[in-house]
RNA sequence: GUGACCAUAGUUUAAUGGUAGAACUGCGGGUUGUGGUCCCGCUAGUGAGGGUUCAAUUCCCUCUGGUCACCCCA
């Protein structure tokens, strides 16, 4: 019953319902359209590292032009994404066409998906295993043969290059393995063209041309991606590619787009296990006004109401305690400056203000006060 | 879908077929309005249901939840 449920009615991914808006909508978009959407999504498998029932998806979609300025759009974004949450990454691109033009030099048109499925595999098992599961999928032996073979040679490639010169070598007399392997060279080319004031941020060797990439989704036509974070065991974090027909399925043949999807909750994972959040995102307020009574807490209502109004993030604490309980909450909480309040400051006017970090203390008036906390902010 | 392991306080964890112990957190105290260290105290727990037993947190079964891997990855 549950899978029955699951396989109805649960959403998988964020593009198959943007293609079917895109349809729905044709006729108010201008294309070529872009969008992003952040949204759970779910997976109706057990739970297991990295792999959650439910999840957040974050898509970058752009559809209805064919350019791959459009795919290197989506790389600088990921790159860009990426430095800025100092997750150090490897971005591995591929091309469909280059796995059927694989499948094609082979002669294993027919066993593409069965095929795809090994070469995705060709870095975790070994040769033996690859063997056993072609014969279990029923290849000849003629066929493991060839493709074993070309693992091992695979294997031995390293930098992008000699691998662009593999695959082009490998599917010359493929058509459809020559466009994907252009398309990967102009997407390069891009890459390299940019000038380096704008390319400052782009440190190619992150970039990897990664033809046993193949990604499950079927709906891919030409680039392919997947990003994975360095240092960590982790899955994908982000992956996407180029989708020729997508809206085809809901009536709208011939309309291409490419979309990349980051996987926040992976992000999130990657983030905590490698202690890459900043210290400060927990710091919530500026300034904590101490309560040390009635009448007290009166008078740092209408202070707080001040120092808010002027876009200090303020708390007053919400009952009259000790002194001790009310400052180890400020230091439980990265509050960096209290305002300690009594009969006395009361009477002259002025505000004690502590800084939590040096533990100085001084009298200010309001005006002063919402001065220096200013200057704090940035 | 398959397999392995796990379930004790808010958290991390001990222990035993016979009173469930600790650490951290939280709260209170160490005399008045000055914190982060230290000392003392308090609160709080065997996932649910059934079975075996004089007695089950412990052994058995079912369920639920979790972890990891395979498959798969929409």
């Amino acid at each position: 019953m549950a899978k029955h449920i699951s396989e109805k009615a649960l959403r998988y991914d964020l593009t198959v319902p943007f293609a079917r808006y895109v349809v729905m909508h044709q006729h108010e978009i201008s294309f070529p359209f872009k969008r992003y959407q952040i949204q759970p999504v779910w997976r109706a498998d057990r739970p297991q590292k990295g792999r959650y029932r439910e999840f957040h998806q974050c898509d970058v979609d752009v559809i209805g032009s064919n350019s791959l300025l459009n795919e290197l759009e989506l790389i600088q974004l990921t790159i860009d994404i990426f430095n800025k949450l100092n997750i150090s990454v490897v971005i591995k691109i591929n091309n469909r066409k280059i796995l059927e033009g694989f499948a094609e030099s082979l002669g294993l048109k027919d066993k593409f998906n069965d095929f795809i499925t090994i070469l995705d595999k060709i870095d975790k098992i070994t040769i033996h295993d690859a063997k056993n599961e072609l014969h279990k999928k029923g290849f000849s032996d003629d066929e493991i043969l060839k493709i074993v073979e070309s693992i091992k040679s695979m294997r031995q490639l390293e930098s992008n290059d000699q691998k662009l010169d593999f695959v082009k070598e490998f599917c010359k007399t493929s058509e459809i393995g020559m466009k994907g392997i252009q398309e990967v060279e102009n997407i390069f080319d891009y890459l390299k063209s940019l000038p380096a004031e704008y390319s400052g941020f782009l440190k190619t060797e992150q970039i990897e041309f990664d033809f046993s990439l193949a990604r499950g989704l079927n709906y891919y036509t030409g680039a392919i991606f997947e990003v994975k974070a360095r240092n960590i065991a982790m899955g994908s974090i982000c992956g996407g590619g180029r989708y020729d027909d997508l809206t085809g399925i809901f009536g709208l043949p011939n309309v291409s787009g490419v979309g990349i999807s980051f996987g926040a909750d992976r992000i999130y994972d990657v983030l905590s296990e490698l202690r890459l959040f900043p210290k400060n995102t927990d710091v919530t307020s500026q300034l904590l006004f101490v309560n040390l009574g009635a009448e007290e807490e009166k008078y740092c209502l209408a202070l707080a109401a001040e120092t808010r109004k002027n876009g200090i993030n303020t708390e007053l604490f919400p009952h009259a305690a000790k002194l001790k309980k009310q400052l180890d909450y400020a230091n439980a909480n990265h509050i960096p400056y209290v305002a300690i309040i009594g009969t006395n400051e009361i009477k002259s006017k002025q505000i004690t203000v502590k800084n939590m970090n040096s533990g100085e203390q001084m009298e200010l008036n309001i005006n002063k006060l919402i001065e220096l906390l200013k200057g704090m902010l940035f």
